[in-house]
DNA sequence: TTGATCGGAGATCATTATAGTCTCCGACCC
DNA sequence: GGGTCGGAGACTATAATGATCTCCGATCAA
């Protein structure tokens, strides 16, 4: 449960990858393109592309178009979150369906409806995670984010 | 994103009327049958009974067969967690496709995979989370949960 | 004991979301 | 100006979800 799509894995991924070639000591600067991405990670190409346009239409990378073109990140990696990459290609983070009740629908349920505001709380911690997780963090293996509670350790061995 | 299904929602708001009059002050230890819910909340009458037979199963609640049958929860509130409840009805929580790599699958991304590890730290924050809050949590609108970061109040207002 | 009332269980269907593909277009650099 | 890149839209296949239908067995009360 609450898993989040491939595309949003393979956003992660791309992201991750332009940004190490961009800030690390190889080729720093060089743009990516596509099929590098593609290639490295087994990402079928056209439907990597399709998420490298649309984090460009939201404007956490640049494209450049022609040949030697590519993408670069917009901005520095700790100035990217890991909510706004997953929102970009997933929408708003949305516990329920009644999470951003738009356009005067209502959900069946709401009159009697006791569980919407625990459950809004929930979803607010789990925003507060993924906004507190810049893709600065993601990089390299390093630690990653701060956990609260006792039971986190040692999960990943 | 991340959105819970539906009837898991169900799940929640059986449940929750459930504990309400099992342990309130109007008829207490009454046991309460599929319909009642049902025309309650508004839910399919067929579906929830799918959901009450899987919540059932998992031991959460116990069923009453006859005349007069109906649900009554398994244990206290208190000792029923929103996590039990959510895995019960969608299955383990896996943010990614990896997180419970079972019988010799292995994803096509693995070997240069660098985001595994961090959202593996993502994936246990929401497990600690879920695990803590507690179907007792969830009654009569109470304050329900922790919340550690600053940037969590005033959300819903 | 018998029948109405309950939950248990399985098959089934419609709708939607997801993953992936194909094709054509326009921008750019040599 | 041709080849290399991204941009964009339509399109298909598959899976997940939500919901329905039907039949069965258990139970309790008349």
């Amino acid at each position: 449960m609450l898993k989040i799509s491939k595309k949003a894995d393979y956003a992660l991924m791309a992201l991750q990858h332009i940004a190490a070639v961009q800030f690390g000591d190889v080729t720093p600067g060089r743009v990516v393109n596509t099929k590098e991405i593609a290639e490295e990670y087994n990402i079928p190409l056209e439907l990597l592309a399709k998420v490298l346009q649309t984090l460009a239409k939201h404007a956490l990378i640049e494209s450049h178009n022609g040949p030697k073109g590519g993408y670069l990140l917009a901005r520095r990696a700790h100035k990217i979150t890991v909510a706004q990459i997953l929102e970009s290609i997933e929408g708003p983070l949305g516990i329920t369906d009644c999470s951003h009740e738009k356009d005067g629908e209502f959900c069946m349920q709401r009159e009697n409806c006791h569980i919407r505001t625990p459950l809004l709380k929930v979803q607010d911690s789990i925003a507060q995670l993924l906004n507190n997780m810049t893709l600065q963090d993601m990089m390299g293996g390093t630690p990653l984010i701060t956990i609260h509670s006792p039971t986190a350790q040692g999960v990943e061995r």
